[in-house]
DNA sequence: TGCTTTCCCTATAAAGATAATAGGATTATA
DNA sequence: TATAATCCTATTATCTTTATAGGGAAAGCA
């Protein structure tokens, strides 16, 4: 389940990719156009400003911009940061890997491997989905094709 | 994140399923050889008997076994039961969609469409992946095919 | 230099979901 | 009738998510 923090971060990011590149916006005006509380939403901007999705200015004239170039910013990328890894179990993560440690034996595991499937599937999905084809209505070409 | 109820549900029925069929086995020792609270088991296998996945017997001689083949029972439709919904987002979701009244317009929302993606991608691993699937080690032909 | 605006940072509270426990009621068999 | 098992409801404990609070630090401007 996607938390309510990756979806006001998706909102926001949504939003400061439809701006003219480098263009700075305040926490204020994102949090007040998207309907998103205004202190939490500096708390989701600052992380994803360490994780160098993000620039900011501080200051007058400061506020946040996009750090790289919208087609840049997968959603993957962005879910990871703010809710963890995307595989339904840790024993079926890569980046986020935990061992099971009450399942007897990993390998034989048949749970494992058909999350391990449901990973591959939907990291397939968020991995190649910036915020451009996002915008740019959605489905990559050989992900929609893939999908029918 | 899949909950440990549905892990420990999905254990339990691949235990019955490994059994032959229409043999009764007690809560108390899939409890004990899948190391899963007794109690806690017993609320997970009396829920998925009244949704039709298992068929129980009280007293002497009772215990639990499979409603279907084993075939038959899919692992979308336990974790469904388990867990509710597999979309990630409510609007996303087919069975059980729920409008998100914090988002301007449904129809024009890419985070509803990518959402969207992940759930069609998500189902189409668990609902075609049957317990019979998993234990005859995995995935099925066709998904696995897709896939690469 | 001081004033204002803005992001930055830490701590904590409020609410909700998950995981587990408890105790007994009911049913089937020997 | 004794026993062994599932059935059922309620409650507690723990963790996670969501949100709030209050000030600190930097950038710009007069
Ligand atoms: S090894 Fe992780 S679920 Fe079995
Ligand atoms: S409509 Fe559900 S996320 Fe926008």
């Amino acid at each position: 389940m996607l938390s309510q923090k990756s979806k006001y971060a998706l909102r926001a990011l949504l939003l400061l990719a439809r701006q003219p590149p480098g263009e700075m916006v305040l926490v204020g005006e994102i949090a007040e156009q998207q309907n998103v509380p205004h202190k939490f939403l500096e708390l989701i901007l600052l992380e994803l400003r360490k994780q160098g999705i993000l620039f900011s200015q501080r200051g007058r004239n400061g506020g946040y911009t996009l750090a790289r170039p919208k087609e840049a910013i997968t959603f993957g990328e962005v879910i990871r940061i703010m809710d963890g890894p995307l595989a339904p179990l840790p024993c079926a993560s890569v980046a986020g890997y935990r061992r099971c440690v009450d399942c007897q034996d990993e390998r034989t595991c048949e749970i494992r491997q058909v999350m391990c499937s449901v990973r591959n599937a939907v990291a397939d999905v968020l991995d190649n989905t910036s915020l451009a084809d996002a915008i740019a209505n959605g489905l990559s070409r050989e992900r929609t094709a893939l999908a029918s």
